[in-house]
Formats: structure tokens, C-alpha cells, sequence
DNA sequence: TATGAATGAGTTTTCATTCAT
DNA sequence: TATGAATGAAAACTCATTCAT
């Protein structure tokens, strides 16, 4: 599929993945408004029309940006995408605990959360309407497991699937928001998801 | 406490509110870097120099937006603030259930959940840490509740108040950013909300 | 020539000759430019808009301070605007030095210092005329008395009236403007204005 | 203590030059509130944020002006800067024509004599106030050459040195600033600045 | 008549993007 | 190709003056 590249070639992809990755950094401290694509391009230290030889835009930098940070959520929902795995309570917990962890790793770097749970958002409409497309397909997915575990008999009968999926997601997204939250401190983290994980499963009761 | 007014000062504060309820639809819809004073001066109706008449800049208005939010939030809060009120489970739901409803009351008004939830974390570092303060006034409040539950017997013994508090609060406001997504058919707001509610209180298994 | 004035009209003069006053205060405070017709208004006392009951504009009230000024400016010139009178080198010197002392009366407010010397010629083409005028006014009435003095014998022979007047009167309103210098000793206000009349008189040698 | 320069940079010095000095003309000719930077900008002939890539802002670029302008003075000050050189009064006198002259050469320029007589000090306290130190310097100078006349015995032994240099430097300011009316006749320069030279040695009597 | 309210013209400044070397 | 230079569109904000009560 893919031919060999020359070598400029191959220095031009690293470059381009360098100032995505410089922007990610830019854009997740200073938020995309005020980040400047100069502050990118001196970061990487490269004038800053250079920029635009290889992307047509400020936008179109944080598309790039975004758009690696949702590949990489996607895979982390799809490496566990086999609703059938569980086949018992046991397995079950086990399994949602890999979700977490695995949608944790993700956003316990502080650049995803920011830019995914903070920045983005703010953008534009279009960038939001992408956002809730990562979303709802967390929820479809999540749906599935519900379902799976439902038909199973590990989950309650009279679980309303999609709507708990929605729940549970915006469980996720909602405390990661809040462990973005500098002054805490660092042993919530732990704390934090544990309970989490624990109230999806069990509630407080 | 309050003096009489002269119609003048009435008009006037009227018109401050108008201008404030007015810069509430506008950074909703538009998004606080998008819109512009005149953009608010001009649906008000007036002049876009009258707006400084009445707030300082564009960022002041933001400020008095928020306060306003924030207080209703806390007033919410505040209004179920006993948290020796519950004596056994079945009053425990009721509880949990009113304080969902009030706040779900504040945040289905879009306006409220794109500005909180979107808008305002991408504005500045101020505004963040006053969106984060109260999320953690909430953490507190909840952290309340949950000790008392536990203390009484009707919660988990084990429960880890604090972490769990926190993974309720995201919950929330998690799940009302989810709701956000103008695409959703309606009935699904009731049943999610329903579900965060139960998954609350006695998780999915 | 002036009829009996009723009572109101008595009060709006009044008033009018306060708003004038106050104008000079702070025009010679803060600078034209920087001052604001609403300063003004709120020192007098009174909303913004009644002043333009009594002028036209900012531009015309300093119109208004500034021919106050030139009146007074005039007025002392005048006192002594009889060429003849000097008959010796005495008389010559005590009336060089009556003259000195009438303007520094002036000048020594640091009002008229700094509207007249700083602010007024930086406002426009026209003012800047004005005060010229003023200057060349005083040129004037100062090569008279040389024409005289010299006619007489008690100065110089081959003195150039009209040129020493000019430099004559540049040496008035460069030490007055050196004396506007809010960091000088006030002892140096006399020693100063009295080695410009000697230098004036005798020179340095 | 000069590297070379690229080309570049040597364009870039040379546009901030014209910069700089199309400025003094337009402060000059329109005074500095009345200039805009869209003036200087347009008269330079390129757009207007392109003068922001050169300058910091309005005021700064007025600072640069006066700042060249001073530098000019200092050196036309310090080029005569030997109290002791003169050693009789046939010397002196041609000293202190060689001074008059220097500092001419410099405010004849009517741009330099609008700037620093008539718009600078109506900017702001600052630039007053640097203003002011220009004139105190010259005051301290001419003092020294004084001191030292009075010394060697060829200038009056009951000269106030300080007050007198003050009333010089006035005479100096105040003259040019009168020179600066476009309506004299060309002629009146020479012979008013050779009167205010002859004022300063030999007084009008 | 006196006033606060309203206004819009005007100014400075920023920054993403294009141009020319 | 890489870059600094140039640009203009846009936005926030001010204030003298007019309006309406």
C-alpha cells in the first residue's frame, strides 16, 4: 500500500508530525484562541510561513490534532470491541476496568484533556459536531456491551441500554474533566476512577 | 435592604439584564470568541457603544453570565443543603432524585450548558478556576451526603466519599454535556437522566 | 451699555464664568487632549450634557479660557504702553522691570503656564495662531519702547528694535516655560526672573 | 563594534529610518493627536499594522523621534563642551556664537522646533518631564561655562550663574519657539537670533 | 431647563495569511 | 524550499455630541 519514501520525504512526514504534536502542546496550554500559530512555529523552532507549507491553516492544524487524539480514543474502544468476550459478572468487571484503564491512559495526559474536554468544544461548530460523534459512538459501543451483558443475564433486566451507555460515558468524560483540575491532588486520580469504575458497576447502595 | 428606585434607575437596570440575558444567548449560540459586542449590542437593539455604558468590556459581561449561572447552581445545591435529612434508603432516592431534577432544571436550558460546559472552560484561566471552584463546591456538598449515608447504613460501608462524590459530580455534568449534542431525540434526555440517576444509586449489575 | 440683567441671566453668567474656570483647572491639569468635557462637567458639578447649554463645544470653552488669558495678557501690556514715558535710564529700568513683574503676575499660575507655553499651541492650526498673535503683539509694543529708548539715547545706537523685541520677548516665555518645572526650587522662580531683566538690561559681560 | 550587516537587515534599519522620520514630519505638521498611525503608515506608503512590525506602538515611535532629536541636542551641547577653552572675552563671545549657531542649525528645522517647543510637552507627563531634562541639562552647562567666565574675570563678578544659564536657555527656547511663525519674514531669523546673542552679552542698554 | 442615555465616528492594535526573496 | 516582511480585515474601546425625558 504504501511505496518507499525518499528521504526528504520522510523528513517532511516527521516535520508535519512534529509541528502537530508542538501544536498539541501549544494549543492545550494556552488554549487554541490565544495560542498564535507563531508561538507553534518558534516552538519548533521554524519561521512561521513555514507553517503553511504544511498546513493550509491554524484550523486546519487542530483538525490534524484532534483527529489524532480521536484515532487513538477509537482504538482504545475498539482493542476491547468484542461485546461476547465477557461471559460472566467476573469477566465483566474485569473488562470495564481494562476500558477505563485504557480510556484513562489516554486522557490522564493533560493535553487531551484539555484539548478534547476544554478547548475543542469552544472552537467551532463543526469541530463540536465532531466531538459528539466520538461521543455517541462511545455510547453505541457501550450500548453493545450493555446489551451483551444484559442478554447474558450479568446486568440487570431492566437496564435501558442506550440511555445507561450515556450515562457511563458522560461518567467518563465528566470526571476526567474534573481530574483535570490542577489543584488536586495527585492520589484523587486514583481514587477518583476507582470510584468511578466501582459506581458504574455497583452504585453507592 | 432595597431603596425605592426612580423609574430611571428601574429602566436602566432593565436594560442591564436585557443586555446580560441578550449576551447569554449570544455567547451560546455564537461562542464567547465569535461574538462580538456589537453582535450583542445589535440584537438588543442598541448602539454598540451603549453596551460600555452599562459593562466595562466584553469580558466583564462574560463575568456578571457566569455569576449569574453559578448562583442559581448554588442555590440549587444549597436548597437540599441537609444532608441529615435522609434517614433510610427510600428517602435517600428521593433526595438524590431532587437534586438531579434541580440541577437538570438549570442545565437543560442550553444556553446554560453550551456557555458552562463549552464556553467557559476555553475563555481564560480565571474563568476556569472559577468553573472548577464550583464544580468542587459541589464535590463537597456531595461529599456530605455520601458520609452521612454511610454513616447511617443505607450506603456501602466501604464507600470512599470524596472520590465517589467527584465521580457523581462528573456524572453530571458529564452526562449533561452529552446532552448537549443538539441530534439527540428528545425523549432521550428523561431516560438518560434516568439511568445517571440509577446508575447512581445501584450501578448496572 | 449693558442694560439691568434679571436675575437668571445674572446666574447663567455666572455659571458660565464657573464652567470656564473650571475648564482652565483642567485643561492646564491633565492637558487638553487627555481632559474630557464630562471632567469638567462632573468638578463643576453637573451633568455632561448642561454644559453644552452654555458652549458650543470642548473647542470653543478653550477658545473662551484662552481669551481670558490673552485679555489679561493684553491688559498688563497696556498698563504700561506709553513709549514716552521713560525719560532716563532709570525710569527705563524700573519700567523694564513693572512690565517684567505685570506678566510673571501671569505667568506665575501655573495655569496660564501651562495652557498658554504647553497645551494651546498643540491643539490646532488655529489657536496656534492666536498665541503667535499674542507673541507678535507683544514684538510689537516691545520694539516701541527700544524705538524710543534708543531715540531718547538711553539704549544702544545701533540696537534693531524689532529683532532684540522678538528675542526680548523669547526670553519672557522661555523662562516662563523653564519656570513651569514642577521639580525647581521656588527660590529659583525669583533669581531667575531677576537675571532675565539684568541679563535683558546689561547682558552677561 | 558594528557587525555586518546582511542585506536584509540593512533594509529593515533603513525602513525604520523612513519610518521614524516620516513621522517627524507628520507629528510636525498635524501634531501628535491629530496624527494617526494610518498617516505616517500611508505617507510611508505601506499599510498600517505593517508600522506595528517596526514599532510598538504610537507612543513609542514619538519617543524614538524625540529621543533623536535630543541626542542631536546633546551633541550640538557637548561639541563646545570646555568651560575652560575660553580665555578672554574676544573668545567667549565667539563661543557663544558657535553655540547659538549649533543649536539653530538644529531648530531651524521647523519640524524639530514644532516637535520639541509646541507638541511634545502636550503629550504626557513623561515626555514633559524628558523635556524638561534637556532644558536643565542645557541649564547646567551653560552654568559651567558661566562659573568659568566669571572666573577668568570677563564676565560680571555678581552674575547669578545657575539663574542667569536659566534665563539663557529660555532666551534660546523662547526665541526659536517665536522663529517657529510661518508668517515672519525670512530675514527676521538671522537678524532676531544675532539680537538674542547681543542681548546675552551686552543687554540692551 | 437640566440631565442621563444613547450614539457612531474614529483610533489603536492584533494576527492569520500571502508575498517576495 | 524556507523565511521574514507585508498586509488588511476585524475587533475592542473612547468620547464629543445629540436626544428624549
Amino acid at each position: 500500500m504504501s511505496k518507499p519514501l525518499t528521504y526528504a520525504e520522510r523528513k517532511k512526514r516527521e516535520l508535519r508530525e512534529e509541528i502537530v504534536n508542538t501544536a498539541f502542546d501549544v494549543f492545550a496550554e494556552q488554549g487554541y484562541h490565544e495560542a498564535g500559530v507563531a508561538d507553534i512555529a518558534a516552538r519548533v523552532g521554524m519561521g512561521h510561513s513555514t507553517f503553511y507549507r504544511h498546513f493550509e491553516s491554524k484550523r486546519a492544524i487542530l483538525d490534524q490534532v484532534v483527529t489524532n487524539v480521536i484515532e487513538r480514543i477509537k482504538a482504545a474502544l475498539a482493542a476491547e470491541n468484542a461485546p461476547e468476550a465477557a461471559t460472566s459478572t467476573e469477566e465483566y468487571r474485569k473488562q470495564a476496568r481494562r476500558i477505563a484503564i485504557a480510556l484513562d491512559d489516554i486522557f490522564r495526559d493533560p493535553r487531551v484533556a484539555r484539548l478534547m474536554l476544554i478547548q475543542a468544544g469552544a472552537v467551532d461548530t463543526e469541530l463540536e459536531q465532531r466531538i459528539f460523534g466520538v461521543y455517541e459512538l462511545a455510547v453505541r459501543l457501550t450500548t453493545g456491551y450493555f446489551d451483551n451483558g444484559r442478554d447474558r443475564g450479568y446486568l440487570r433486566a431492566d437496564l435501558d441500554s442506550t440511555a445507561t451507555a450515556r450515562a457511563v460515558v458522560g461518567l467518563i468524560i465528566g470526571t476526567e474533566t474534573l481530574l483535570i483540575n490542577p489543584n488536586l491532588e495527585p492520589a484523587q486520580r486514583t481514587r477518583t476512577l476507582d470510584a468511578a469504575v466501582r459506581l458504574m458497576l455497583d452504585g453507592i447502595t
